[in-house]
DNA sequence: GATCCCCCTTACGAAAAGGTAAGTACCGCA
DNA sequence: TGCGGTACTTACCTTTTCGTAAGGGGGATC
């Protein structure tokens, strides 16, 4: 119920981490937590405008089951959840940072021109 | 029916990126454009194992729309259309390249341990 | 005692994404 | 004349994803 566990292997390295940060709120799950290195369920939901409590739970689910994110409970009442990032979710940021610099140009590029993209098409 | 056009604007780079190559084909059509630099319609169709002609076209679509790719359409008979990608489809494949080595170790590490990541706990 | 906060879980339903299959208009080949 | 190839389009249906709303168990606060 939470994703389809994926069916068949990879084709490239591009397929297999585009599958890991598909979702929603995932890219901005990472922003977050490299950001602030550890965060609370709930500090998490507020650095989210307008992620739903289910989907942040499932999203950190998931992350966790690919190994992204750390999710450390502490048994005290009230119950406190830290998570973090693993080794391979920083490694992942790391690699999400050039794509993060070209889509900050795009939208850059987006905030003068809405209506096309004139490429140099003269060189 | 294509896509819903996304509500409200972007919170971050990866946010932006990650909208633009969402999509299950997305990233193999780049790789595939940017390998071969020009492709027909069959040939990418060929080179994608398991698209249908209807995705190939909206994914195609859309990633025209985006400004990724360029499409040039001959006026000959039988029809002849050659994609290739544009300046802004170059630069998010090397941006993505990053993301694809990431990718491509997590699928090397799977591959020896599909039970768990064991991560450097102890430093 | 009611309410709030913590971190979820579950049920239900809508929206989006993707798959299947057929049709289109034309041509070359046998 | 029938078949295959080119590059799609359209209709219909299933799967996946996302959102909304509610509940839950316990402690602290008012």
């Amino acid at each position: 119920m939470a994703k389809a566990p994926r069916t068949g292997p990879y084709i490239c390295g591009i397929d297999a981490a585009l599958d890991v940060v598909s979702g929603k709120w995932k890219g901005l799950i990472l922003w977050e937590l490299d950001a602030h290195r550890v965060r609370r369920f709930a500090e998490l939901r507020r650095g989210l405008p307008g992620v739903s409590e289910k989907m942040l739970t499932q999203h950190l689910r998931e992350m966790e089951e690919d190994g992204l994110v750390h999710r450390k409970v502490y048994a005290e009442v009230p119950p406190r959840v830290e998570y973090s990032l693993t080794e391979s979710g920083r490694a992942l940021n790391q690699a999400l940072a050039p794509l993060g610099a070209w889509g900050t140009e795009r939208i850059r590029r987006e905030a003068f021109t809405t209506v096309d993209m004139p490429e140099t098409s003269h060189g």
